[in-house]
DNA sequence: CCTCCACTGGAAAGCTCGGTCT
DNA sequence: AGACCGAGCTTTCCAGTGGAGG
C-alpha cells in the first residue's frame, strides 16, 4: 500500500513546489548572481511552522546547482546546532574542510579563520532556525564573508531582529526578504494530494480524507504531511488497503505527540524530572515545581538551575508560562486540539 | 506610594568529561 | 602516561521586574 515512503518523511524536497512560485521565484533571484560567480545578497525567509520555509530554501538550492556545477552547499538546523561551534563545524562539515579539526580541542577563532581562507567554489548556507542562536554574531561573521551566500530562516522576524545587534538588523533589514504565508486549506489539498499520489497506491484514501487532514493541520503542511504518514504506516502495519477514518483520528495526535517527542527525548534526566512534574501537576508555580524536584531527584540540582530548565522547555514548546513575577505558573503545551474535527467529520 | 517578596535571567567562576599533544 | 585544553553544564551572586499588601 505504501509506494514510497520516501515522499511522506519529514525532510523531502519535492521536484516541483506548490502554491510557492512567488516565493520560490523571489528566492532564485537572490541567488541569481552565484551562477555567474558573482556573491549574492543574504536572504531572510521567514513565516509560521510548516509553511514551506525550508523546504523552498532546499529546492532552490538544489535547483542552483543542477544549474551549476561549481556550486557547494550546506544546511545547518541551529535548533539542533545552538552554539557557535556546533554551526561552525556543521558548515565546514559539509564543505568538506573538517581535515584537521578536532571536535574538541580547536579553538572558535580557528573555525572562522578556516571560512574565510576557504577558497571552494562559492557556497551557499542555510540557517535554519537561525533566531534559536546562542550567539547570533555568527550570522555577522557569515554575512561578512562573500564567497558565502545565506539564507536565514526564523518563525518570525522580530524574533531575528531581537536576538541580534544593531549594525547587524541595518544589515538584514536590507537584505532581500521572502515571506511565507499559511497555506490555505484548498492548497494543504493540493500538496497532500500529490504526496498521495506519489507514495500511496491508489484509492487508499479519499479526497475526502485528504480535505479533513488539511483542515486539521490548519496551514501546517509539516503537520499534515505527518498524519498522512501516520495514518499509512498504521494501515501498512495492520496490513490494511485503505485508511479509516478512526486510523485517521489516531494520526492526528501522534503527528503531534512525534513532534514534541522529540524535544523529550532530548532532554536530560534532570530535565525529564522537572518536565514530568510539570506535566503531571501543572500548573504548578515555580517555588513549588522547585520543591517537588528537589525531593523527588537525586542529587538534585540548584533552583537556578532548575530555572535554566524550564526556560528552556519554554523554548521547546514543551511547556509554557503564564502569569507574571508571583502569579506565575508553568503548564504543559497542550496539543490534543484536531480530535473533534475528525470526529463529526 | 512604598516596601516586601517571588520570579527572572545575566555574568562569571568552577567542575567534569572527552579529547589532543608530547 | 600525564599535562593540557575547550565545551557544556552547574553554581554562586545579584540586579531588575512587577504583584500584593500595608
Amino acid at each position: 500500500m505504501i509506494r514510497d515512503a520516501r515522499v511522506l518523511r519529514a525532510g523531502f524536497v519535492p521536484s516541483e513546489v506548490e502554491h510557492r512560485d512567488a516565493e520560490v521565484n523571489h528566492l532564485s533571484t537572490v541567488l541569481q548572481p552565484i551562477t555567474d560567480g558573482e556573491p549574492a545578497d543574504t536572504a531572510v525567509v521567514t513565516g509560521p511552522s510548516g509553511v514551506g520555509k525550508t523546504c523552498i530554501s532546499k529546492f532552490v538550492t538544489e535547483r542552483l546547482r543542477e544549474e551549476v556545477l561549481d556550486v557547494e552547499s550546506t544546511y545547518v538546523n541551529c535548533w539542533r546546532n545552538f552554539t557557535r561551534y556546533r554551526t561552525l563545524y556543521q558548515i565546514l562539515d559539509d564543505l568538506g574542510q573538517t581535515i584537521n579539526i578536532h571536535r574538541q580541542s580547536t579553538p572558535h577563532d580557528e573555525l572562522v579563520d578556516r571560512l574565510q581562507q576557504y577558497d571552494g567554489p562559492r557556497a551557499v548556507v542555510i540557517l535554519d532556525e537561525v533566531d534559536q542562536l546562542e550567539d547570533p554574531n555568527l550570522i555577522y561573521d557569515l554575512h561578512s564573508l562573500p564567497q558565502f551566500a545565506l539564507i536565514c530562516i526564523a518563525n518570525r522576524e522580530q524574533d531575528l531582529f531581537n536576538s541580534v545587534d544593531e549594525r547587524l538588523v541595518s544589515r538584514l533589514r536590507a537584505s532581500e526578504h521572502v515571506r511565507l504565508e499559511r497555506y490555505h486549506d484548498p492548497e494543504l489539498y493540493d500538496i497532500l494530494g500529490a504526496r498521495a499520489k506519489r507514495g500511496l497506491d491508489p484509492d487508499v484514501i479519499s479526497d475526502d480524507q485528504l480535505y479533513r487532514i488539511a483542515d486539521a493541520a490548519a496551514g501546517d503542511a509539516r503537520l499534515a504531511i505527518g498524519m498522512l504518514r501516520s495514518a499509512a504506516s498504521r494501515a501498512d502495519r495492520e496490513s490494511k488497503d485503505t485508511i479509516t477514518d478512526s486510523m485517521l483520528l489516531d494520526a492526528a495526535e501522534d503527528a503531534r505527540t512525534q513532534i514534541k517527542q522529540k524535544s523529550i527525548d532530548s532532554l536530560t534526566p534532570h530535565q525529564r524530572l522537572v518536565y514530568d512534574i510539570v506535566r503531571e501537576q501543572g500548573p504548578l508555580t515555580p517555588s513549588d515545581i522547585y520543591e517537588q524536584y528537589s525531593e523527588q531527584a537525586d542529587d538534585p540540582r540548584t533552583a537556578r538551575t532548575c530555572r535554566t530548565y524550564l526556560s528552556k522547555m519554554e523554548q521547546y514548546n514543551l511547556i509554557e508560562g503564564d502569569g507574571t513575577s508571583r502569579d506565575r505558573t508553568y503548564s504543559v503545551v497542550d496539543s490534543t486540539k484536531t480530535s473533534d474535527i475528525f470526529e463529526t467529520g
